[in-house]
RNA sequence: GGGCCGUUAGCUCAUCGGGUAGAGCAGGGGACUUUUAAUCCCAAGGUGCCGGGAUCGAGACCCGGACGGCCCA
């Protein structure tokens, strides 16, 4: 029974009082223990793997260590214990002996998946395992749920992401994931800061949905009795901050799109954007090959992945091509804007795709290149000559008034980011908005509307600028090798459970 | 939105030509002074996703629904 002596900075055990968990006889209140407010950890699981690798079997130091964690393994033996604890950096066995472990009834009794706070001395047993050999503990938290079982963990879909907090502890794998993320996410944090980049904080409430094409989430104010949406893209205040005077912004934020969800597609998703004074496309490309492959190195090791199972060599430079390039070498077809519409039409067609009458040429070699050349495309690569019709944001190419200044980069299948030369000409934009407003009211409910307030700020001066948009939960996806999009969004959408 | 597949104990999974279900792990009780998914003994644990239907009888067959997965649009 807890006498409660013990270890200075354990905090009274008096876990042994009473049952753990379970039935609670005499019908009163079930008897409950007393958690300690904190914990003094002097030591982690990965430390101490560091610190006394070379202790040899059997050996016993008098270093005096706390250590934390979750029970993951229990052996319980009579008058001896083994509990494997698990903690953020890693895993370190505990050792308690009747003899020496202050109430070690109790400790016996744990339950895997409790948290344990514990002091002692490091060891390593007989059998080589280095160990915290347990005088003084406390529990810290009661697990009066299973965590799964102990060798399979959880393996169904519903439950590991219904349930993340389980699906973290129970699979290993799910937790290195997110740590990719986290870090990703800050290496490219710090190397754009490096460049010179502020970083800022655009509204994520829109009173008009711009800045790429996607249907938005609408919701409602109520002082302002005003429609909101949540952004679809940061793009057009990002660069309303460049015309203030931030010459290299970019943010790093969540993005709602009202789509359907798939492996690829989660409703809300991470955008990284960043504008870039004076520059254009042309910087872009090495850019994107720059962050993309240095990123790689960085938590990857390597610019050479393996995605599902196929190898992807991002090291630059990144072959480049256009539309029609692509659509001629991938369908067969040559085609351009100059291929007479009736022509296109029927090209597109034949693909399968019901032809809109309000399509123009632009909007044909689109579909032509999404059908017959981007299913085949691998990369990495950059597309290039966007028709003019399909982007309403880029500026014209310097080279043919009817296509932009733009690429999307192609990586391991898929769209990772999509970059231009910034429209800066307000009356040109204008055009464009307008072009954008017919469609949607020809139906297109994902073309963007004339937003004034952005025509007005281009009309104080927007200087040139390139554009970068990459999508941060595909590219984590591509460097942690995973198929999909909720591996690496910790609690990705679900349809709500009944 | 369409097609196919799945849903059985807390977790991972079985079972059968229709006859009201079984294991391992976890949880409970017990044994064990160096374990490694420890081992051994005992007991307990189920609205077979939900709702209808045909049948003497359904977890199994039929229909509808929910949730999930994969593929397609």
């Amino acid at each position: 029974m807890a006498e409660g002596a013990g270890e200075a900075q354990v905090a009274g055990p008096a876990a042994g009082d009473g049952p753990a968990r379970g039935s609670a006889p005499g019908g009163g209140e079930p008897a409950r223990p007393t958690i300690p407010y904190r914990f003094d950890r002097t030591a982690e699981a990965a430390d101490l793997h560091t610190r006394y690798g070379d202790l040899g079997p059997g050996d016993e130091t008098g270093d005096v260590v706390s250590v934390a964690g979750r029970v993951m393994l229990k052996r319980d033996q009579g008058k001896l214990a083994f509990a494997e604890l698990r903690d953020s950096s890693g895993s370190i066995q505990l050792f308690a002996l009747s003899s020496v472990t202050e109430d070690f009834e109790a400790f016996s009794r744990l339950s895997l998946g409790d948290w344990v706070g514990a002091t002692g001395t490091v060891v390593r047993t007989r059998r080589g395992e280095l160990s915290v050999k347990v005088t003084g503990w406390a529990l810290l938290a009661e697990a009066r749920r299973a965590f799964g079982d102990k060798w399979r963990g959880v393996t169904d879909v519903e439950t590991r992401f219904r349930q993340r907090e389980v699906d973290l502890w129970a699979n290993e794998q799910s937790r290195q994931v997110l740590l990719l993320r986290s870090r990703a996410i800050s290496w490219l944090r710090r190397s754009l800061e490096d460049r010179g980049f502020v970083e800022v904080e655009t509204p994520m409430l829109h009173p008009l949905p711009g800045g790429a094409t996607a249907r938005p989430f609408v919701t409602h104010h109520n002082a302002l009795d005003a429609e909101l949406y949540l952004r679809i893209a940061p793009e057009l205040y990002l660069k309303r901050l460049v015309v203030g005077g931030f010459e290299r912004v970019f943010e790093i934020g969540r993005v709602f799109r009202n789509e359907g969800l798939s492996p690829r597609h989660n409703p809300e998703f991470t955008m990284l954007e960043l504008y870039q004074a004076y520059a254009d496309i042309t910087d872009l490309f090495t850019l994107v090959e720059d962050l993309v492959a240095g990123l790689a190195t960085a938590l990857c090791g390597s610019t050479t992945l393996t995605y599902g199972g196929r190898s992807l060599d991002l090291a630059p430079p990144w072959r480049r091509a256009s539309l029609a390039e692509l659509v001629a070498e991938h369908g067969g077809i040559d085609v351009s804007l100059d291929t007479p519409l009736d022509e296109l039409r029927r090209l597109v067609t034949e693909t399968g795709v019901e032809v809109q009458q309000s399509w123009g040429p632009g909007k044909l070699l689109l579909e032509l290149y999404e059908k017959h050349a981007e299913p085949a495309l691998w990369g990495p690569v950059f597309v290039t000559d966007f028709p003019v019709e399909v982007s309403p944001l880029a500026r014209r190419h310097r080279d043919d008034p009817r296509l932009t200044e733009r690429f999307e980069a192609i990586v391991a299948g898929r769209e990772l980011a999509n970059a231009f030369t910034e429209l800066t000409d307000p009356d040109d934009q204008r055009g464009r908005f307008e072009a954008q407003a017919a469609a949607k009211s020809a139906g297109d409910d994902e073309a963007m509307p004339v937003d004034e307030e952005y025509l007005r700020a281009l009309e104080h001066g927007l200087p040139p600028t390139a554009g970068l948009g990459i999508g941060i939960d595909r590219l984590v996806m591509l460097l942690a090798d995973v198929a999909n999009i909720r591996e690496v969004i910790a609690f990705p959408t679900l349809r709500p459970d009944r």
